[in-house]
DNA sequence: TGTACATCAGTGAACGCGCGTTCACTGATGTAC
DNA sequence: TGTACATCAGTGAACGCGCGTTCACTGATGTAC
């Protein structure tokens, strides 16, 4: 068993990773320490020389949760590449492949619910996250920078945020495409306006 | 200790009622069994006497928790009462009233992200649910019947679980009141168009 | 460069606790006579 | 109408299990000399 400071680092990286694809897909309160440790190849008992408690790796997990959905948000807001279009982030957000994977998506999407009854630094480390993609939502409109901008972003992530639980709620997946459908067309056909 | 008939069905009522509300508060998996029953004045071991299971007390719960808001939506579907406006709705359920109080709020609004973890029962339900509250919406709107009301239904509920999950994830009040009061707003303001 | 030793990541068993479920028991209800 | 008795809602303790956390131990790492 060797535990040099480089494998300590990794282990660390891929406790995190695991648990952060697992919260999204099992929410806050279901996913196990042992589960994540055994999936990462490692025994109980190591868990705490990583970690203070279980809700140190959620915090730790949460921040490192981000969605590749978000990394065209995040260079456009710091200046690299090019400025994504509003139309095609809504349709990645609301595909079936988003759906359909929620241990690699939106943070906010997935445990929007769990936040709500979780503690403190959870609902904070939340709060930052809807901040920013309500900006930079703003950012990607016509007219942004103006007040009706800052209203239509809360509408346009409000949407996404309940279309995509919405259609992962629902058993019967006709249902579950049209809900992503309908708001996708309406929300893209409202983006002019 | 009486055990009259009539006495046990007020007591299951009480705890089905009860279990309704913890269930919104706090989620499909944390409340547990003694502490419901300890709040409706009864002890663990008669729970059983009612319920075969903790899930079929879950499914039968999820059944009885109609927010107050839902009313109005039943009562014109079934043609009593007078037709209920949507914006009145849309007031209503986005709300600081609603968020501050989910355990007589909407059910799949304060659940869709455990519905969507949870098992077949419960996504059967919650799909019956969402179906019946989209038809609801569309038949509310000024184009009813097309196929436009159906898909602006979609939008309009999706943005409305999506906003009412997001005040209710994030810690910082005025953030949360400016989600509520944006998408209420522009909701509203688009279902004339 | 080589060797002794302290550090500490990781192990695996154990502890304590909460929770769903079971079970023997109680005593009021309500039926049979 | 009155009495004996079966039923069964409710009690409270116990069981089994999963899980977060602790702890004594191991042995490779990497430093001090």
């Amino acid at each position: 068993m060797g535990h040099s400071q480089t494998e300590k680092k990794s282990n660390h990286e891929r406790i995190v990773r695991t648990a952060a694809r697992r919260l999204r897909e099992k929410g806050l309160e279901t996913v196990a320490i042992a589960d994540v440790m055994k999936e990462v190849g490692l025994t109980v008992g190591g868990f705490y020389k990583h970690f203070g408690s279980r809700d140190d790796l959620v915090v730790e997990a949460l921040q490192a949760a981000v969605g590749p959905w978000e990394h065209p948000l995040k260079q456009a807001a710091s200046g690299g590449g090019p400025s994504p279009s509003l139309a095609g982030l809504i349709d990645d957000y609301l595909s079936e492949k988003h759906r359909d994977r929620p241990g690699s998506g939106c943070t906010i999407g997935a445990l929007a619910g769990d936040v709500a009854r979780s503690n403190k630094r959870v609902r904070a480390l939340a709060t930052e996250r809807i901040r920013s993609a309500l900006d930079l939502i703003g950012g990607l409109l016509p007219d942004k920078g103006q007040e009706t901008a800052t209203k239509k972003a809360a509408l346009i992530y409000s949407a996404l945020v309940g279309a995509l639980a919405l259609s992962r709620a629902v058993s019967d997946e006709s249902l579950s495409n049209e809900i992503l459908e309908s708001t996708r067309e309406l929300l893209k056909s409202q983006l002019s306006s």
